[in-house]
DNA sequence: GAATGGCATGAAAACGTTGTAATTCCGCAA
DNA sequence: TTGCGGAATTACAACGTTTTCATGCCATTC
């Protein structure tokens, strides 16, 4: 393969001109130019690659590490959205700023993200977006030597994240409840521990004090988890249970995510209630293929995967470009999307107290 | 990052043995080789691929083209397995081979595979692979300038290509059910026209044939289709009804994907048919999220894409080391995976023949 | 004891590109 | 003509690695 040198004899120019022609570099005469052009195509000349990353340019390469692809398959962990679409976000941001994008699989162990952010530097990548599972906090092996930003997750030391809005989500979608003529809302919220789990419990509450609505601890339930893909419906059923039970039911339940809400409705059914006259139901996550396909179909808070992986992504672009970023933690909004199984209390027909009592 | 010098003037060797010990090569003393692997390890240092590739190795980079990114969350097509167990196989062959993955996403078009193709080369990438949603023949924008294999598709121009076996798969389960003493047996595949669907009904009356059962075109239905996400339910009880109404009704049937069977399964118990002791069912995909969470688990057959992910990288891995390959399709075979929605036919209940028509 | 040869190691060159700083070119005003 | 300023161009030094060749060391052989 001919070299920037052979291009530069046959021109009859130096091999700095050459460079400046296929960089499209500014001063060069339009002659010049020309003629370093032919010499290239009649060579067949490109640029070689290696020899370009040494000399530290951009790469236009940008690097992601994620559980997203080994994890995929198998059953869902804390949300029930796989954090391929984080990937997807950042792909589209990519693809539209014209980089290119190397994934790497962490497989889960965050262990591995330091040696995979060497891998990535190896490669000359211009920066790295790291991607969690689930909304979390995680510590870096640091200092990385690329510029690296957070995609639903953050850490101590500052590092730029993107995160979804948990807290205002859940706020939303009680307040959204609330303002359709919900008195009595009851909430079935993920597994204890779990960040988001924390932030959703918060939202739901302070937006129940802020409209004046009774905080009935009995009627806020977590705890709800999956044991290696195996769901302990019963544990979802005792949980539901005491959530509908009673004189005071509430006439509108949010779950922590869509998947357990699919879960949810067997039993409510078997209960003698419908969706949404009897009892409006609230996911999480928007996962298309539970929301879309079940009857009624779901409303639900979005969690805004695409937009995280594209926001990381655009912030990392800006990064790359020395703009500086005041804020370090992004919160995406947690959007409400509405569908059949929650109707306004107006539109709900007699509602059963006593049904829970037919769950089992 | 470090460097080499970094390294060298830590372990207090010169650069040479430094990259004697990181390329493995002999005439380093055992004391010597531990020194610059230890300060390697403090300095957490890795090759720099520019300076590499400029001494003319290759770049250890691998591209993959794929839609199952841009595909992830909506509602599965053709084949009810995302393509993203593709990319976890050929990630993994990756990792095992110290090999980096670029993944190109062609969102779905293929038109788009000739640029993408380009911007890998522009990467120096040492090869492709580029991977279908499903089973089918494509039209390269041939002549790729580098070595490229197909991954659940072929081409006519003999490009190398690794692809499921669904004949192998349908016949292996129908000699299953056959040996398990079910002598009735139906089918409901996937819609016309996919090459999957031609190849599995071959596979299923071929095995009928060689055992001496009747092949009874009524049992085997096909043409479910899912529009835009929705599943038209009432074509899948429609021909659903067919396979299993009537006085010879069989005893078993099998699917064209796993969502399917799950979908048919309320139509089932409405029709008073107990799976598996009424009705034997034999999924296909092996999607866990499926087979592993539904009630009886789904005995189904396997999809093999992690598979064909691995095999078509090893296969490019091969070419790239200048191994030749004689037959250039290879056929993963699909295997069977028993769970419990299959019994013996000796331990099989009355069957009511009559209950099909319940179904409305 | 000196010469030989094999092994472990090191110094310096080379790979192809871009960045830096210096140099040449060119048109124009003095 | 000379001087000047800016545009165009060039020479040369990096970048981090591998390769080539030279060297030091030690045991073996004569």
């Amino acid at each position: 393969m001919a070299n920037i040198h052979d291009v530069a004899r046959l021109a009859g120019v130096s091999i700095k001109t050459v460079s400046r022609v296929t960089n499209g570099e500014a001063s060069v005469r339009e002659a010049t130019r020309e003629k370093v052009l032919r010499a290239a195509k009649e060579l067949n000349y490109l640029p070689h690659r290696g020899a370009r990353m040494m000399r530290g340019r951009g790469s236009e390469l940008i690097g992601m590490i994620t559980g997203a692809v080994s994890a995929s398959g198998a059953p869902p962990s804390a949300s029930g959205l796989s954090a391929i679409h984080i990937v997807r976000g950042v792909l589209q941001a990519c693809r539209k700023a014209g980089k290119t994008l190397m994934i790497a699989d962490a497989t889960g162990d965050w262990n591995e993200v330091g040696q995979l952010l060497g891998i990535f530097e190896a490669h000359s990548v211009e920066g790295v977006v790291i991607a969690s599972d689930f909304h979390r906090q995680v510590v870096l092996p640091l200092p990385a030597s690329v510029p690296v930003v957070l995609a639903n997750c953050f850490d101590a030391a500052g590092t730029p994240a993107v995160v979804p809005d948990d807290y205002q989500g859940q706020y939303s979608a009680t307040k959204f409840l609330i303002e359709s003529g919900h008195a009595r809302l009851g909430m079935l919220g993920l597994e204890d521990g779990l960040l988001a789990s924390h932030l959703r419990r918060q939202g739901f509450f302070d937006a129940c004090r802020e409209y004046g609505l009774p905080v009935s601890k009995l009627r806020f339930q977590s705890g709800y988890t999956q044991e290696g893909g195996k769901t302990p419906i019963g544990f979802l059923a005792d949980a539901l249970k005491r959530i509908i039970q009673g004189d005071d039911a509430p006439t509108a339940v949010m779950f922590g995510n869509d998947l357990m809400t699919l879960k949810a409705i067997p039993y409510l059914k078997a209960a003698g209630l419908d969706v949404p006259s009897d009892l409006s139901l609230v996911g999480f996550d928007n996962d298309e293929r539970i929301c879309e396909t079940i009857q009624p179909t779901l409303t639900t808070v979005q969690l805004p995967y695409d937009a995280i992986g594209a926001i990381a992504a655009e912030r990392l672009f800006a990064m790359l470009k020395g703009e500086f970023n005041e804020s370090n933690v992004s919160k995406v909004p947690c959007e409400i999307v509405r569908r059949e199984s929650t109707c306004a209390i107006g539109a709900r027909t007699a509602y059963a107290s006593s049904a829970a009592q037919l769950i089992e």
